[in-house]
RNA sequence: UGUCUGAUGGUGUAAUUGGCAACACGUCUGAUUCUGGAUCAGAAGAGUCCAGGUUCGAGCCCUGGUCGGACAACCA
């Protein structure tokens, strides 16, 4: 921002989220000596949804907006969930959304080593011990929320049996669940949390980056904040759920720091949208359950998934900013999502005609034969966006539900007697219409005006409507899916005792249709936009062969001629 | 019967740190339009969870409630 734009921008009030009130707090008290580093801290067990890049936008967004660095790091601590195949997908999402990580591209295993000797030092000093007590058993004696715990018979042993110990669990010498690593806080803590953590567990499984090297793996609390502090993060933002983790963060931290610096945990309220689930198990179940046809399906609320479905990396950054930061649960109209891709698709899509539910139009006086080649705007929003031509001729299709032969009320497409303009082409009368045994609409005849074809001296003629069209003899029949949204009710989680979340989904949700499209569309590549006239945002999908086009429906156009209708 | 935490139009977020609640989406009008889209203009909609208190003045401060969320994986 140039120093004269400040100059008349002044009225405008900084209104900061909270984390960034915090930052410039800090900052105004030279805090880290004005360094602001994040990290994004995805464990690859699963693929990334848009709740994900709500916290991605933040983060770096976050990194950026105060000249700061933002890591992306796998906190891959448990090799029993963790697989490459969610590496891959993840950073391609992330660069996908537009952010970049440079070289900081880091993993929680990089630090095993160093996490292990920290774990001997924390051993060492007495704040640590060997339990051999069973999974259950430890549960038992950790308490409830109401009730203290009691101390594991293992808490005293000494500091050299611990050490000894640890080494053999390190070695591979016990089993898988014989023993783990705690850390000797309190078992009478009123935050469980805190009533003698896990910090290393026994797991002979093979990691996906450190191999077989490693048969015992610490837990997330104690490996996150000693990753944070190994990179220098100075805020760790992560989501409301971990904050009651908070105080243990910091008492690990306390164990191994040095000097001043702290990472500082911060958390923000997690992304729910109406008429989806953003948890992993249930997006997973999903998957396996085939109700999708994968984590990509456009259906879902998953980066992929909104990629394949059209959305663009700019209305989901543009989204994140919508919908701010902060503390209390958010429950996200999807409507407003729909709003962020419509904004920027108008602005960048170039228009086609698609006709999905065809009825034929015969023009009576139109020449036997003749084809016109009628000059097409691909974009009023964008004037560098240019023209093509477009088929007319005496044939045509047109949509089913821009005919009505008893309308009522305010309908102003084709009726019996009357007129409307087809888009770019002529305006035209409607005459007659032939139905068959069933009654059924199986043509409508029409006249045209030849000389109100747009751009001749009779095209000012007040029509109420205008229509998209397609000519039958050059139309190319496509694939169209037809895409709604998943759940049928606003929050699909919210099901009585005994009922399952999936009994909430929208039957319809996809409907596969064939389509007459203008022949424009013919060598259109997988992934590119369009704009079908009045009808919507379509995206072509990776199905897509030289002879099958496939659209996916990104979101249809505000509607509010059928919102009128149904009210 | 614990700890942490939150509460502002239908939804979400803000309010220059105590000065009579703003913005976006949604909704509803009207204008305009060769997309019932877009655009433009306007309107309705909360008196800030409740009750006290401090103050000339409270969404912001204090006290006490109410309601919601998170936490009892060898998950993250």
């Amino acid at each position: 921002m140039t120093d004269e734009n400040k100059a008349t921008t002044t009225e405008e009030k900084p209104s900061l989220n909270f984390i960034h009130q915090i930052i410039e707090e800090e900052l105004s008290r030279g805090k880290n000596q004005g360094r602001v580093h994040t990290r994004f801290p995805p464990e690859p067990n699963g693929y990334l949804h848009i709740g994900h890049a709500k916290s991605i936008c933040l983060n770096f967004g976050t990194a950026h907006k105060y000249n700061g660095l933002a890591n992306l790091r796998f906190d891959d601590t448990n090799p029993v969930k963790e697989d490459t195949e969610y590496v891959d997908s993840i950073m391609e999402d992330v660069r996908w959304l537009g952010f970049d990580w440079d070289d900081r591209l880091y993993y929680a295993s990089d630090y095993f080593d160093q996490l292990y000797e920290w774990a001997v030092k924390i051993i060492n000093e007495g704040h640590a011990y060997i339990d051999d007590l069973n999974a259950e058993q430890i549960s038992e004696y950790r308490g409830t929320v109401t009730r203290a715990g009691k101390e594991s018979p293992y808490r005293s042993r000494t500091v050299g049996e611990n050490l000894d110990l640890f080494t053999r669990m390190k070695n591979g010498e016990f089993a898988d669940g014989s023993k783990v690593l705690r850390a000797k806080i309190d078992m009478a803590h009123p935050n469980m949390l805190m009533r003698d953590p896990i910090m290393y567990r026994i797991l002979h499984t093979d990691h996906h980056r450190t191999g077989n090297k490693w048969c015992i793996y610490p837990m997330y609390d104690y490996a996150h904040g000693q990753s944070d502090y190994l990179e220098g993060i100075t805020h760790s933002i992560c989501t409301l759920e971990f904050e009651v983790h908070r105080p243990l963060y910091e008492w690990y931290l306390a164990q191994v720091a040095q000097g001043d610096y702290r990472p500082r945990q911060i958390e923000f309220a997690r992304l729910n949208l109406t008429y989806t689930v953003m948890s992993k198990r249930k997006l997973l179940q999903l998957v396996n359950e085939k109700v999708v046809t994968g984590w990509d399906d456009p259906r879902m609320p998953t980066i992929c998934g909104l990629r394949r479905r059209g959305y663009t990396p700019e209305s989901l950054r543009n989204f994140a900013d919508v919908i701010g930061i902060a503390k209390r649960d958010q429950l996200i109209d999807v409507a407003l999502l729909e709003f962020c891709v419509r904004e920027d698709l108008n602005k960048r899509s170039n228009r086609v005609m698609t006709v999905l539910n065809p009825v034929k139009l015969i023009l009576d006086n139109y020449p036997e034969g003749q084809v016109e080649e009628l000059e097409a705007v691909n974009n009023p929003e964008d004037a560098e966006a240019g023209f093509r031509k477009v088929q007319f001729s005496k044939e045509l299709y047109i949509e089913r539900e821009d005919f009505m032969e008893n309308p009522s009320g305010k309908f102003f497409r084709l009726k019996p007697g009357g007129e409307v303009r087809l888009k770019y082409g002529y305006i035209i009368k409607c005459e007659d219409i032939v139905k068959d045994s069933e009654g059924n609409i199986t043509a409508i005849h029409c006249t045209y005006q030849d000389d109100t074809r747009s751009g001749m001296v009779n095209s000012n003629k007040k029509v109420k409507g205008t229509l998209h069209w397609v000519s039958a003899a050059h139309a190319v029949p496509v694939e169209v899916r037809l895409y709604d949204r998943l759940f049928a009710v606003e929050t699909p989680e919210n099901v009585e005792e005994g009922h399952d979340f999936k009994e909430n989904i929208n039957p319809a949700s996809l409907k596969v249709i064939t389509a007459y499209a203008e022949a424009s569309v013919t060598h259109a590549k997988a992934g590119e936009r369009f704009q079908f006239e009045r009808l919507g945002y379509f995206c072509v999908d990776a199905d897509t062969t030289a002879s099958h086009i496939v659209f996916n429906r990104t979101v249809a156009l505000k509607d509010t001629w059928t919102k009128s209708m149904q009210a």
